[in-house]
DNA sequence: CGCGGCTTTGATGTTCATCAAGTAAAGTGG
DNA sequence: CCACTTTACTTGATGAACATCAAAGCCGCG
C-alpha cells in the first residue's frame, strides 16, 4: 500500500511555478490544506488528480480485451494524470506505479474548484492537456507506422535519453509489458533484443540492460 | 474559397446551450460581436476555432512522411477543433471541408479572454476535449488491433450509422483517404469492399453505396 | 518440490504491403 | 470537342513482416 509522508508547503514547492504559477496567494493556501504527498510502491494504483515528483509511472487502459495497453510511461514532470481526471469515458485510464514513486495529490474537487475561479490556471491546464495528447496521439500513429526494430530502439532511447539519462539501466517493466507499450509480442520483443545483442548493440543481464552502440541504435530510429 | 454568410445572434443559436451554457449574458455579447459564420466548399481549408453546424470536414496530421493522416470525420455537433487550438506541437492538425460546409467561427483571442473570466467555460473545454481526446485515441488503439475486414466494417457503419443514418449514402471520399483513415492501403480497401460486395453485403457504384446486410456487417465488427 | 509465470528460441502460417498492369474516369490544352 | 494526360480504381501475383504455436529452461514462491 502507499503511504503519506510529510508533505512541505505548496508555497515552496519547486514545481509550484511548472503548474501553479497562475494562483492567488488564497487558492494556493487552498491546494495546500487539500494535497497529500505519498509513497507508491510498485504496482500500486493511483486514482486521483496527482504530481509526480519522483519514481516512475505508467498510464493505461484496460481494452475489452483481455490485455491492457499501456499508453505512456512518465517520470518526473510529467502531469499525465490530466487524461484521467475528466474522462468520462467507457473505459477509463489507470495509473500504476512500476518503481517506488513519490506523488503530491491534490483534491479533485479543490482542483475543480479553482478551475472555476482562476481562468488563468484553467487555460494553462487546456493547454498541457493539449500537449500530452498530441504527444501520445503522435507517438501512436508513429509507432504503426514503423516496424519492430524501429520501435524497440525507440523505446530504448526512451528509457536512456529521457528517463534514465544514461545508457546503462534497469528496465522496470517485463517484457510483455515492453511489447504492451510498443504495440508488440512479447516473442518478438525478446527475438529483437536478441538481434541487438548479437549486433553489439545492447548488452543485456536478465533486467539489466546497457546500450554499447548508441549512434547505430539512433540511425535504426532514424530511419523508418 | 469559403464564403462568409449572414450570421444570426448567438443568443439564439440552437447550439448554444451545447457549449456555451455557462457564459453571462456579457460574455456571449463579446462571443456573438466575435464570430462569423461561413460556408465552406469541398477542400477548403479551415485554420481557426470553429463549429460546425452543418456538413462535414476532416481533422487530419500532415506527417513528417508523405501521406496525410486522417484522426477522424466530424460532422454536425462535433467540436473537433478543440483539439488544434492549443496545440502547439510540431506538426499541426488541419480541418478540411469534404462536403459544402457551414461553419461559425469565433474569434480565437475571444475564446482566450472568456476561458480566463469564465472558469465554468473552461471547465466545460476540458471536459469536451478530454471526451474527444479520449474518443480519438480510443479508436486509434482499437484500429490497430483488428484486422482489415474488421475496419472496413466499422468505418461503412460510421458513415451510414453516424454521419449518414441511411443504408445508402455517398461515400465523401477517395479510397485513397477512405485507407488513410483506417490505416490502410489503397487496394486493400478496394479488395476487401469488393468481397463484401461479393458476399452480399454491399452493392456499390462508384462513390454510391448500399448497406444490403447490416446485421452481418454489425456481426464482422463485434468479432474481432 | 512443483506450480505458474516470465523468458528464450525455433518452426509454421497468415495477413497484409508491395509490385505490376490494366481499365475507367476526370481534368487539360489545343 | 477531341486527343492527351493524369488521377482514381481494380485485380492478380509475390514476398516480407509479423502472429501464432510449440517446447524447453529459468526463477521465485507457497
Amino acid at each position: 500500500m502507499s503511504e503519506t509522508i510529510k508533505s512541505p508547503n505548496c508555497e515552496f514547492c519547486v514545481y509550484k511555478s511548472y503548474l501553479f504559477e497562475s494562483l492567488t496567494r488564497e487558492e494556493l493556501a487552498l491546494v495546500n490544506l487539500n494535497k497529500s504527498e505519498r509513497l507508491f510502491h510498485e504496482g500500486d494504483e493511483i486514482k486521483e488528480f496527482l504530481y509526480l515528483k519522483d519514481g516512475l509511472v505508467k498510464l493505461f487502459k484496460e481494452g475489452k480485451s483481455r490485455h491492457e495497453h499501456i499508453i505512456s510511461i512518465a517520470k518526473l514532470l510529467d502531469f499525465i494524470g490530466l487524461l484521467s481526471i475528466f474522462s468520462n469515458a467507457n473505459y477509463i485510464y489507470s495509473i500504476t506505479a512500476i518503481e517506488d514513486s513519490s506523488v503530491c495529490f491534490i483534491d479533485l474537487e479543490t482542483i475543480k474548484l479553482i478551475i472555476k475561479r482562476n481562468g488563468k490556471f484553467a487555460q494553462s491546464l487546456l493547454e498541457k492537456m493539449s500537449s500530452i495528447s498530441d504527444q501520445v496521439l503522435d507517438t501512436r500513429i508513429e509507432l504503426n507506422k514503423k516496424q519492430l526494430r524501429w520501435r524497440i530502439a525507440y523505446i530504448l532511447l526512451m528509457f536512456s535519453g529521457q528517463i534514465y539519462n544514461s545508457n546503462k539501466f534497469d528496465l522496470p517493466i517485463s517484457r510483455k509489458e515492453l511489447g504492451d507499450l510498443i504495440d508488440m509480442r512479447t516473442e518478438n520483443v525478446i527475438r529483437i533484443l536478441s538481434e541487438f545483442r548479437k549486433d553489439g548493440i545492447l548488452k543485456i543481464e536478465g533486467k539489466t540492460f546497457e546500450i554499447l552502440d548508441v549512434e547505430l541504435l539512433e540511425k535504426i530510429r532514424e530511419l523508418g
